[in-house]
Order: structure tokens, then C-alpha cells, then sequence
DNA sequence: ACGCTTGTATGCCTTGACCAGACAAATTGT
DNA sequence: ACAATTTGTCTGGTCAAGGCATACAAGCGT
């Protein structure tokens, strides 16, 4: 059993980066626990609907950020990752994008106080 | 006059949509209000070090959002658009889209009081 | 040892971003 | 009025990346 994802194929952004997003959310609140299981690359593709290469590249993605570890024959394994320091300037970039994606969300109207809602659900 | 555009060649999504997204900002902050007069394409593609079509293809995108108005001879034209209604479905959209980043960011290390911080500024 | 399961590598096609340059409409100068 | 300039738009072309089908390699179970 793994994080339910959803794809959304008109998102514009690339399938295989909306698992590894969707998934890294999944560790990083720890609804999954380091030690499990996750799904393997063609039972989540045949899930999702998509080539097992597209949920493999995610999968490599967060093996390379060191939440993973995947071999043959076994499957995606949930380690424990404990937080890097990030320097400055990829602080500065989140901030960037945070700042992005809250001024686009007003665009299209939604009221701040669902998006205060949303954040505080998160933290 | 306009707001300065900060362009990203590695941020992986594209460059029009990293301009489109940084003057909507811009507009939605009123930083740049209705009645003003923006660059125009080939002003800021001059100063961007890019191509005048990819600046008129950000350009054309808020055009279709409503925020401004495009005219040969003239330039861009800063509208005044009141926030619309948006569904419920979109409203979870941006939801989604603020957890994941915010998962992200937390994956990466960035304390949460730096996410409150640059929260806060916005709203 | 054999077969099955699992991640990986290769090759192909399609899509989209970006660009160069030509075009069309509106303004400005004379 | 006319012509030149300015401005957004359109067309065609190149290239990188996403996604897929298929074949390969490594580990597990019987």
C-alpha cells in the first residue's frame, strides 16, 4: 500500500515530477514510514495508467534526494532521511516560488483565508 | 516601467510562464496599477536576453486572463479586473499545489518559521 | 538451476519551448 | 495625406524533454 496519487495530465508540469511531488509530501509528513514499502514502478504505473519508465523516473528522482532506495528484484524502500541544511539561496528560491504560486492562487480568487486554511493544515 | 523579471534558465518550467507569473504578481499586489503602461515585448526581451515571441506569449496568456489589453502600435495596457469566482474544484487545485510545495520546501530543509516569514509578507 | 519479479537501459515518436524572420495594424513625424 | 517607425502577431524551423514500447540485467523464490 502507497500514497494515493493523482495525476493531472492538462497540469502542464511532467507526470513523473507530479508522483515524486506527491509522494515526497507523502514521507515528508510521514503518513509513510521510513522502512515500508512502497509500490513498485509497474503496479503504480498500471494504477496511474502510465508507462512503468514515467513512475521509475520519479522514483529515481527521490532515490537521488535520498528517500529511497530502490533495487531489483525488491522493490522502492522508505528510508529515514533526516533534513540537509539548505544554503540561502535555495531558501530564497522557495520563497520565490511560495510567493508565486500565493499571488496566482489571488488571481484567481481564491479568499485568503482558504489559503491560511490550507497552510495551517499542513503545519 | 515595469516590475523587474527575474528569469530562471534552470527552473525547468518554462521562461514565458516564469514571466507571466512574476507580472501577475505584480499586478495582483497593485506594485503596477490599471491605466499603466507595460514594457513592451521587445523591450523586455531585449532586457531578459530573450526572444520577443517568448515575452508575447506571457503577454498573451494574462491578456487571456483578463489582466491586460494587447494593441499593435501600442503596447500593453494594465486592465482593471476584479477578483473572479472561482469553483470549488479550483480552489483544491491550488490547495494541492500549495501542500506539495510546501512539502517540498519542508524536504529540502527550510525551517517552517522561514515558510510562515515569507507567508506573512504576502498577506 | 530455472522462472518470476523488479529496476534499468535503449530507441523511437510526439509535443512544446524557443527562436528568426516576415507580416499587419496603429502611432508619429513631416 | 503619406511614409517611416513602433508594436503585437503569425509562420516556419530547430532542439530538448516527456512518454512509451521493448529489451535487458539483477535479485528472489521454488
Amino acid at each position: 500500500m502507497t500514497a494515493t496519487v493523482r495525476i493531472d495530465l492538462d497540469s502542464g508540469d511532467p507526470v513523473w515530477r507530479q508522483i515524486a511531488d506527491q509522494v515526497r509530501a507523502a514521507l515528508v509528513s510521514r503518513r509513510v514510514k521510513p522502512g515500508a514499502q512502497l509500490a513498485t514502478v509497474r503496479e503504480l504505473a498500471l494504477d496511474l495508467g502510465v508507462n512503468h519508465n514515467t513512475v521509475a523516473e520519479a522514483y529515481r528522482q527521490l532515490a537521488a534526494e535520498g528517500f529511497l532506495q530502490l533495487e531489483r528484484g525488491v522493490g522502492a524502500l522508505v528510508l529515514d532521511r533526516e533534513a540537509p541544511r539548505p544554503p540561502a539561496a535555495e531558501q530564497e528560491r522557495f520563497a520565490r516560488r511560495l510567493k508565486l504560486l500565493l499571488a496566482e492562487a489571488r488571481a484567481a480568487g481564491v479568499p485568503v483565508a482558504a489559503l491560511r486554511k490550507t497552510i495551517e493544515e499542513v503545519l
